[in-house]
DNA sequence: AAAAAAG
């Protein structure tokens, strides 16, 4: 017999406040974990930019309790689009580079005109929200969990870590869009990836989107143009000179961070675009030319415009590189190094580098060694994996019964009215054929369901995503462009409708749930196909504190000998995404390693009970480790 | 084997 799924959702919920972070004990971040704030005082960052009052009346999930002090610096217009919507903006003037926040038409010294196309970013502050779950909502991160999560840090010189965005000072105008945002604190990883990177130094970050490190690698790139801006720019023919050029692997995840810079970004003068495949290029170019510093790109749009000369690199100071391991999976190196290496960047040491990512494999290794000078390495702790927030389940079901199956959670999530508090269900496939026939067939059946996979076009993709999160269609069905790095909110159920064949994919899909102080339930059909991720699997529950079925532990010992098999997770076993291995200098040349950068102690020396053979739980041998990266 | 990303 099973409870329903809502059931546990409930019960997660409740025990969800009470719930410490049972498996830290090791954190190096200044004042992690000492005490925890009161979930009633804390707003998590990236809930902190949304209206009060939109929250469901029906909703009896403990929310987060947002200031309801409306900003009372700048008075936005009443005509002022949504941020996010990207639509026609009101004129807001910006200060120039002085750091004041006049409001206005303004005159940009850089580009030399009156600039009239700064869309307020954070929406129209006059308006209440004027849907329970409109576009305005962002994403949440789960700030208890984060406050539990170990931190860390190791190299030449290590910039000690912040406490405040006070500390941090990032100028009069970057702190007004930390209070617009309604940032309280910086996250672990800010806490320590800014002053690193303030300090101008080169960053290896192992740590995953949601974790708060797009605004980690935007607020030092925009501090520092706002503090020393260029003195002219080449103005070339047609051709556009960023400042800084942020990489992530999808286009949905471009989107994003772009959103987030232009809030962070925002009256600071400094001028954030977006460029992605499967939109039309032109309006792309028009936005460059309109004035570029910082560039968000996937690799390929970015490839074509330099091809095309539109844009060049040779003034690029900061450059981030984000999901790094994610886009090597994509097969992005070539474009990359191409990118990086082979256009007209300037080299490391002279330019900035941050590279995150959320494994930190020999590939990865080897691509710090090429693109950062001295840099500090910086681990932050798995995410989800200090926290019991996310109620994980395994189900045994073969290959036919998968869709009456996932019929069932669905009608007893409806039968429990989840569904009226809008709570979205993410379903994952492994193919695009797969997404679309199961989108079609739920629809058939009554579900309002939509779907996103790379065979749709841009626009069915962005509008499918906005359906979901608006809850038109309050299943998305998806195969694994939205595993990694999408801030969804509200999702509260994630099925693994097919397994992937990583456990790494695993950990990212379902971290698609439990966000925002919210618990969340991740429901996994597992039959013989999956057979090898039985171990990982089980392995990654074990680790969690969830209730492994017997018959998942029997596969498991079944595949167990053999020796390791191919899912293991390679070097992300334990709670961090990697540790510095610069130690091991064999794969180091130029201005990387040589000598002992390993400052931390502390892997493994928390007595967790991590049952990953190949990770640090005590499993750390010098001369063996590099097996464990294969 | 499939997915993603340039058109």
């Amino acid at each position: 017999m099973r409870s329903s799924w809502a059931d546990s959702v409930a019960n997660a919920d409740n025990s969800a406040g009470a719930a410490s972070g049972s498996n830290t004990t090791t954190s190096s971040g200044a004042g992690a974990a000492a005490s925890r704030p009161a979930r009633s005082s804390y707003v998590p960052p990236h809930l902190r930019n949304r209206p009060p009052a939109s929250d469901p009346p029906s909703s009896s999930q403990p929310d987060v309790v947002f200031a309801a002090a409306r900003p009372s610096g700048v008075s936005a217009p009443s005509t002022g689009s949504r941020w996010g919507s990207g639509g026609g903006g009101h004129p807001v003037g910006r200060s120039g580079f002085g750091g004041g926040r006049s409001v206005g038409g303004g005159w940009n010294p850089r580009t030399g005109g009156w600039d009239r196309d700064q869309v307020n970013p954070f929406g129209n502050e006059d308006e209440t929200a004027d849907e329970a779950f409109g576009e305005q909502q962002n994403t949440g991160i789960n700030f208890d969990a984060y406050e539990d999560i170990p931190v860390e840090t190791s190299g030449d010189n290590v910039p000690p870590p912040a406490n405040t965005f006070a500390e941090i000072d990032l100028g009069a105008a970057l702190n007004e869009n930390i209070r617009r945002c309604k940032y309280v604190k910086p996250t672990p990883v800010q806490r320590h990836a800014i002053p690193i990177s303030l300090a101008g130094r080169d960053l290896m970050a192992c740590a995953q989107t949601g974790s708060g490190k797009t605004a980690a690698f935007c607020f030092p790139i925009i501090s520092g143009i706002m503090t020393s801006p260029p003195l002219q720019k080449p103005r070339g023919a047609r051709t556009v000179f960023p400042l800084a050029l942020i990489l992530s692997p999808t286009r949905e995840l471009s989107v994003q961070i772009n959103e987030e810079a232009k809030k962070f970004a925002y009256q600071t003068g400094v001028k954030v675009v977006v460029a992605y495949g499967g939109a039309p290029i032109n309006q792309q170019l028009r936005e460059l030319e309109r004035g570029v510093d910082i560039l968000v790109a996937t690799p390929g749009r970015l490839v074509d415009l330099l091809e095309r000369a539109r844009v060049s690199l040779s003034m690029i100071r900061y450059l981030a590189l984000d999901e790094a391991d994610r886009m090597l999976d994509m097969g992005f190196e070539p474009q990359i190094r191409k990118i990086v290496e082979q256009m007209d960047m300037p080299p490391p040491g002279v330019r900035q580098t941050m590279l995150f990512s959320a494994t930190f494999p020999k590939e990865i290794q080897r691509l710090a060694a090429d693109f950062l000078a001295k840099y500090i390495f910086l681990a932050v702790g798995r995410v989800g994996s200090s926290t019991d927030l996310i109620v994980q389940r395994v189900e045994f079901v073969q290959e036919s019964d998968k869709r009456s199956h996932l019929m069932d959670l669905l009608h007893a999530q409806r039968a429990n009215g989840v569904q009226g508090k809008q709570s979205l269900t993410l379903v994952f496939v492994e193919t695009k054929k797969g997404a679309d026939s199961l989108e079609h067939w739920l629809c058939m059946n009554g579900f309002p369901a939509t779907s996103i996979h790379g065979d749709r076009t841009q626009q069915e993709r962005e509008y499918a995503l906005r359906a979901f999160k608006n809850g038109q269609a309050p299943i998305l069905v998806a195969t694994d462009v939205a595993a990694r790095g999408l801030d969804i909110p509200h999702v509260a159920h994630v099925v693994n409708f097919d397994l992937p064949n990583d456990i790494d994919d695993y950990v990212h899909r379902i971290g698609r749930t439990g966000r925002a102080g919210k618990s969340g339930l991740a429901t996994a059909f597992f039959n013989e196909s999956n057979f090898s991720m039985a171990k990982p699997l089980s392995e990654l529950m074990l680790e969690s504190n969830q209730d492994v079925p017997a018959w998942l532990n029997q596969y498991a010992a079944r595949s167990s000998y053999g020796g390791g098999g191919r899912n293991r997770r390679s070097g992300s076993g334990g709670r961090f995404g990697g540790r510095d291995f610069r130690r091991d200098n064999s794969y180091s040349r130029g201005g990387g390693g040589g000598h002992d950068y390993y400052g931390g102690g502390g892997y493994g020396g928390g007595g967790t009970s991590s049952g990953y053979g190949g990770g640090y739980g005590g499993n750390i041998h010098h001369a063996g480790f590099s097996s464990a990266w294969d």
